[in-house]
DNA sequence: TTTATTCTAGGGTGATCACCATAGAATAAC
DNA sequence: GTTATTCTATGGTGATCACCCTAGAATAAA
């Protein structure tokens, strides 16, 4: 059963920019379908969730996204400061290359909804999760011994976590200062102790 | 010319909740009027400028409590440390009761409406900063020479910005951990150097 | 070519969106 | 009490919201 239209992908991306602008609440279907170009018709049949389906699908897209450039930064790098800066480089390439208007691919569009517990607020922690523990697991084979696996992991959702609030302010500041702050914060953390 | 009605007191304190929960979007304004018991006729009344300039209201509002906050923090501190402790004890404290639903209560919404290079998004800018530079003007009486406070600018500016992502992620996973973490990148940007 | 499946065209649902206009009620200043 | 101002009740605007339905087109499998 080979897929016959890429109206599904087209979606996916579309509304990936959009949410990412405006939010989740900020995005009508319509706006979603004219950007895209997809046909009217069919959003029903790709996504029979209606809004919040297209919404997980999106999340899912943004989590490849993300992965391939945790990878791509650490495969690349010869230490770990090394591969966290490039993370944060390419991030902030992306930011300023959408001119600070888009927020990150998870939380931006994933916090409005986390009343409600459901299925998009518990992947986004998924999500988030993975990203630490893919972190550490390219730090392995450089076969550093288990305790300090343990430390890293610290230090790394401190970094997700300062990167999250720099990309925030960046948006609001339109400028890559804050995001950069997360290599301080992973210096100072990883220097000390 | 005195105050005869609360109605618009109410509008605001009750739409910093909504906005804080699903974002500038994700509520509607009859929403905001039936939660807060406001009447439904007053509304463009007392916001001429309509739901924008109800989110400016609520901005300054978010500030002024996050002010106090800050105030308070410092206030009652004997140390620097103390003091960045206490502010985040105090949110963190907040977030919980508020069982990690509600966001920061300026970038939570702000955040949706980056593109348009509107007055939401500059004061916004303006507020964050406010909060840096009002942790640095409390530090003064402490009486650090002036490199001294130019370093703690910084070190404060990444205390927020890791608030700000704590916050977020604290929403995602519902859980106070990724807020605590804006104390160990105090405490390592502090003691180093 | 026939059959089965996947996809789209087109139209329409009630509900909600932000916003507005007007008249009158409530309270203040005089 | 009269005037001036502030506030609210009410009902409405067109636009957009997410969602749904059916008939048929397009393509694959037989």
């Amino acid at each position: 059963m080979p897929r016959r239209s890429d109206a599904k992908n087209k979606m996916i991306k579309t509304a990936l920019l959009l949410f990412r602008e405006k939010g989740y609440h900020g995005v009508g279907l319509a706006e979603i379908l004219e950007q895209s170009g997809a046909p009217k018709g069919s959003f029903y049949h790709h996504f029979p969730g209606g809004k919040q389906e297209l919404a997980l699908a999106v999340l899912d897209a943004a989590n490849r996204f993300m992965l391939r450039l945790i990878d791509n930064a650490f495969e690349n790098a010869g230490t770990v400061e090394a591969a966290v800066d490039a993370v944060i480089d390419d991030i902030v390439e992306l930011a300023a290359s959408e001119k600070f208007s888009l927020g990150c691919p998870v939380t931006s569009f994933s916090v409005e909804l986390t009343r409600e517990d459901g299925e998009i607020r518990k992947r986004a922690d998924t999500v988030l999760r993975g990203w630490v523990q893919r972190m550490v697991e390219q730090l392995e084979p450089f076969s550093p011994d288990q305790d300090e696996l343990k430390r890293y992991t610290e230090v790394f959702r401190a970094v997700l976590t300062t990167i999250e609030g720099g990309w925030i302010v960046s948006q609001i500041q339109k400028s890559a200062e804050p995001l950069l702050i997360a290599k301080q914060v992973f210096r100072s953390m990883d220097k000390l102790q």
